[in-house]
RNA sequence: GCGCCAGUAGCUCAGGUGGAUAGAGCAACAGCCUUCUAAGCUGUGGGUCGGAGGUUCGAGUCCUCCCUGGCGCGCCA
């Protein structure tokens, strides 16, 4: 196995550190070498103790060298190089007996127990109810799905949640620019409001809550009260809300993304949370009052000005109703937290994080983690498509799903850093459909389950103990290192938040997979090559799912 | 003005948490289908890693300053 491998050298190199007088504390690092003829390890330990040891890295690795003893991890070859790097070369037959565990392991290869089963909550989309899902939705989902997945793959008990505001004054605004449609029904001008949705499925809801109705706008419009507060308004604003809602689900369905909780922010409200944060940061003795409103000294947290709690008004800011939500995350039990939002919100983490710390509950200043995204902007026909509510410009994340397909649009969301701006050319992605990379993987996936389906052979029934001595030939190895990598990748791209790794991963290994299989024929060849080139084809199958399913990406067996 | 993020090949971008000669796809050019899928493979050309300093055995990666672009900076959410 890969992580005996390394963990047999690394303690051999320990033991002969310490020989040499070097400090207990030491952890050499194994890395694989970029260059394939410095061998299938490299560690740089010598360089690293040159200034504990005052002596040269060259001549520290020499006398490490002379006290390896690591034949019986696997190691053929150990040379000096370079300044001072000492690199491994492995018999091939060892590191291709590696694939037996990938077999053995099946789809749980490449997970891990690194979370233990502790609990965390990731936060995403979280659109409030006042338009469809746009294409930063569509980042949103993408990644915080797929983060979710590196979680649940890494040992975590993952919580999906989507947080939305279902009465604030944007809900009010939705509601008089419903109401104004239905006037516009009624052959009265449209008086959108300041602040209002001015998108064509504005409209469609007012119409279909007339229809509800079997009358006429007008009717409709004087069967009750329409002023904010009024039943009718509520009735309207409780059905506009529910439609919108209906209809992002819609989109995220056509998106493969599910949600464990919907958090209403209006529970806030009614449960008494947002009464009892005020109460709490106010036993503190952070809070004063200043020109009517009352503030919390978030400057002790490091923000760089204090904030307002309730405003002059009486009414609370966005900034209380999102303390008492995370408060409500920590006490759920979710100790671990990672909010995935647009770069734009980037102000609210330092906000926050300190009305968290204000409220002395031991919550660490770091909760919750941010994953932020750069903006989308979507090219089409040639140039930039506005995305504005007020507008109702838009290009949604069912248009993306009906124009490139589900699978493309999650892995151009999730192949470049969430931290890089993204150009989505629509027109681009789609007749680039038939080169796209994402085919180019499950391309790969596809041939190998090919070779199964030909051969008639059921790919499960394939024997982890068969013989792979012979798979030496420069591809198989190589594509074999990789395959053996396959669970450090996905620790580290848990560990960072970053499933762009995974996808770069994916595309380097199925470039490993077409050029082996381009090469090197398995069935109807002598059954030795036969059966040892079946077990690294299962290998190479099982990796290549295991990461697609992270990604949310579907593994065809044939294409 | 302040803060966050970015700047790498013609284009779009990768470059574990400092390592050896900075990579891939697209685009361009030249080849490869009697054999498990040519949605593939092979080869060629293409770079001042935005700029300048610094840290050290070693910097695309870390620090400082500057330039360019995006996003924020409200008693909106």
């Amino acid at each position: 196995m890969n992580s005996e491998t390394t963990d047999c050298i690394r303690a051999e190199l320990v033991r002969a550190a310490r020989d040499l007088g070097a400090p207990p504390a030491i952890d050499p690092v194994l890395e694989r070498p970029r260059d394939p003829a410095h061998g299938e390890w490299a560690t740089n330990l010598a360089m690293t103790l040159a200034r504990p040891l005052q002596r040269k890295p060259r001549e520290i690795a020499q006398q490490l060298v002379e006290r390896l003893d690591v034949t019986s991890c696997g190691v053929t070859h150990v040379e000096i190089a370079g300044p001072g790097f000492i690199n491994f070369r492995l018999d091939p037959a060892h590191t291709a007996r590696g694939l037996a565990v990938i077999l053995r392991a099946g789809e749980r290869y490449g997970h891990s127990e690194e979370g233990a089963g502790r609990q965390v909550n990731i936060e995403f989309v979280s659109a409030n109810p006042t338009g469809p899902l746009h294409v930063g939705h569509g980042r949103q989902a993408a990644l915080g799905d797929a983060i979710a997945s590196l979680l649940e793959a890494t040992g975590w008990t993952v919580s999906r949640e989507f947080y939305y505001n279902d009465a604030g004054v944007q809900i009010t605004n939705l509601a008089l620019s419903v109401i104004a449609r239905m006037r516009e029904l009624a052959g009265e001008p449209a008086d959108i409001p300041e602040g209002g949705y001015h998108g064509e499925y504005i409209r469609e809801i007012a119409e279909r809550f007339v229809a509800t109705r079997g009358g006429h706008a007008r009717a409709v419009l004087a069967s009750g009260d329409v002023g904010s507060g009024g039943a009718l308004f509520e009735e309207i604003r409780r059905f506009a809300v529910a439609e919108l809602r209906a209809e992002q689900d819609r989109d995220l369905q056509a998106f493969g993304v599910r949600f464990d909780t919907y958090f209403l922010e209006s529970s806030l409200y009614t449960d008494g949370r947002v009464d009892d944060t005020v109460r709490a940061l106010g036993a503190t003795g952070r809070t004063y009052e200043h020109e009517g409103a009352l503030w919390l000294r978030t400057t002790e947290f490091s923000d760089d000005k204090d904030r307002v709690m309730r405003k002059r008004d009486g009414t609370y800011t966005y900034f209380v109703p999102d303390v008492a939500y995370h408060v409500t995350k920590w006490d759920r039990g979710f100790h671990r937290a990672i909010n995935v939002q647009g770069a734009d919100h980037h102000s609210t983490v330092t906000r926050v994080r300190a009305g968290l710390q204000a409220l002395d509950m031991d919550i660490p200043p770091r909760y919750p983690e941010y994953v932020l995204h750069q903006m989308v902007t979507v090219m089409r026909a040639g140039e930039e498509v506005k995305i504005s509510k007020r507008a109702g410009s838009y290009v949604t994340v069912r248009d993306l799903v009906d124009w490139v397909g589900r699978d493309a649009v999650r892995y151009f969301f999730l192949m470049r850093r969430g931290d890089s701006q993204l150009v989505f050319d629509v027109d681009l992605a789609r007749t680039q459909s038939e080169e796209n990379p994402v085919y180019y993987i499950q391309m790969a996936h596809a041939r190998m389950s090919g070779i199964f389906r030909v051969g008639g052979i059921d790919p499960a029934s394939i024997d982890p103990g068969t013989s792979v001595d012979t798979l030496v030939e420069p591809e198989e190895q190589a594509l074999i290192k990789r395959l053996l990598d396959f669970p450090a990748i996905i620790s580290g791209a848990a560990e960072a938040l970053e499933p762009q790794r995974v996808a770069t991963y994916l595309h380097d290994t199925a470039g490993e997979v077409h050029l082996w299989y381009h090469k090197h024929h398995v069935l109807n060849e002598p059954a030795p090559i036969m059966n040892a080139r079946l077990v690294l084809a299962r290998a190479a199958q099982i990796v290549l799912r295991n990461g697609l399913a992270i990604l949310g990406i579907t593994a065809p067996e044939r294409m």
